[in-house]
DNA sequence: CGTGAGATTGACTATATTCAACCCTAGTGG
DNA sequence: CCACTAGGGTTGAATATAGTCAATCTCACG
């Protein structure tokens, strides 16, 4: 996957055509992006944008996973975001970053020029329209990670970060035995759960110890069942069927 | 305030005129509003909309602070956020409530059937591009948030909580003295900072002792040196000018 | 095959929760 | 006008959960 190159892909032929902020988008909108785009490539931990820079691009993520996260004075670091592909980075409106950002894989950014971005959204309501969305579905996500870290715990946190894991990975129908790749480091996870390493593995240990889950290598782990995995999330039964 | 009547008063007039989700709008659209609006006041601890209720309205909040919270299986909940004077409840494209929304203080909603606001959005950028803005300010704030509930001790919490209220009732320069009207009970102080009622009163009798803060009465405070207030949020010295 | 960062495990500690008793104070009715 | 009451709030002691510190292991890499 990652030997695609995407110096001059036709957004027509883009992976994420269908769910990025260009997606409302008619074929004259899509001309303009086209024009203004270019792709950037980053490494595994190598920085997208510090806290406090100035803002020079907006971007949508192309392929790879990226995190946002924030540091107290002191060092304590929470992550308050997780981007996939088609997530936006930036915002039009703001000339500052408001935390970090980080590849977490190897990332690759269609990248708009942040100046010429905004005075396009201002004429171009699909793009706004989709902006919107995006923002509010990544509100809903943040507003389930705050019950998760307010009054999940620690087995809890692990469980649900798991379940969501193996949602993702899953085309449609829940079934048993679901391999999954971890997209971060336990250094990440700690940070995401608001938990420390030493918890982060008794937790994944514990689980594993009662057949919930099985673990093999640094980042392989496999579900190998999802209704006590369910139960340990101490989530409704029914709930966030979406996303 | 609560005297004034919202029964038939003209958008132009409205005291959330200029930061509503109608604060773009030129004549013509507020008109439309105009014709689509309708106020309706909720008492205190009055549910606006449950949790998984179909969403016939979405609204701004016209008076007063709502809360919107998250229930888990066994009865622990969290709340996700804050609603305040301008803020709008609802979303254009959900057919669904994703939290609790109660009125913490009286409140009275400016509200726009759902489908037909829908209808509007489509064609009336001034509005998307606020509801961009509304979201995105919002998503700012809930990942603030994220960062206090997953690293901050009891002490930084109730600290920021308590710094955060002194901001905002403060008309520009902060100045120490500021006095403070606590918008929601211990209760909801709780669900809201993630703890238990006991460590919420321990922590403010804590600050009291050491004369950060004086306690009067059952929900006024005093916040007597906010530079010591400040140092016991953990947040940077310089982080969070905006907003 | 050796190395070192990442991960695990164990012992101990600290912080916040739980459980329980008690205390205010605002609001009520005599 | 005062005493009573109930709900919200406080305080204390015991406990539990996750954090800290430190030693050890193991896997991925050269």
């Amino acid at each position: 996957m990652n030997n695609i190159s995407f110096a001059s892909i036709k957004c027509s032929n883009c992976p994420i055509r269908h769910r990025a902020v260009c997606s409302r988008c008619d074929d004259g909108e899509l001309t303009l992006l086209e024009n203004m785009k270019s792709y950037k490539s980053f490494v595994v931990d190598e920085v997208i944008l510090w806290r406090g820079e100035p803002l020079e691009y907006v971007a949508s993520i192309v392929e790879g996973v990226a995190s946002l996260s924030k540091t107290l004075e002191d060092g304590r670091t929470q992550m308050v975001g997780l981007m996939l592909p088609s997530d936006f980075i930036g915002r039009p409106g703001r000339t500052k970053v408001e935390f970090d950002v980080t590849a977490t894989t190897p990332v690759t950014l269609c990248r708009f020029e942040r100046k010429r971005f905004e005075r396009l959204v201002l004429e171009t309501p699909h793009i706004v329209q989709r902006l919107m969305e995006i923002a509010l579905d990544e509100l809903d996500a943040a507003r389930d990670w705050m019950v998760l870290l307010g009054r999940k715990t620690a087995r809890e946190k692990i469980a649900t970060f798991i379940e969501m894991l193996a949602r993702r990975s899953l085309v449609g129908i829940p079934e048993n035995n679901v391999s999954i790749e971890l997209p971060m480091t336990r250094d990440q996870i700690v940070n995401y759960l608001g938990l420390t390493l030493e918890t982060v593995s008794r937790q994944f240990n514990a689980l594993k110890k009662e057949g919930v889950i099985t673990l093999s290598g640094r980042k392989s782990i496999r579900a190998v069942d999802l209704s006590s995995l369910h139960c340990a999330t101490g989530d409704d039964a029914d709930s966030d069927l979406n996303s």
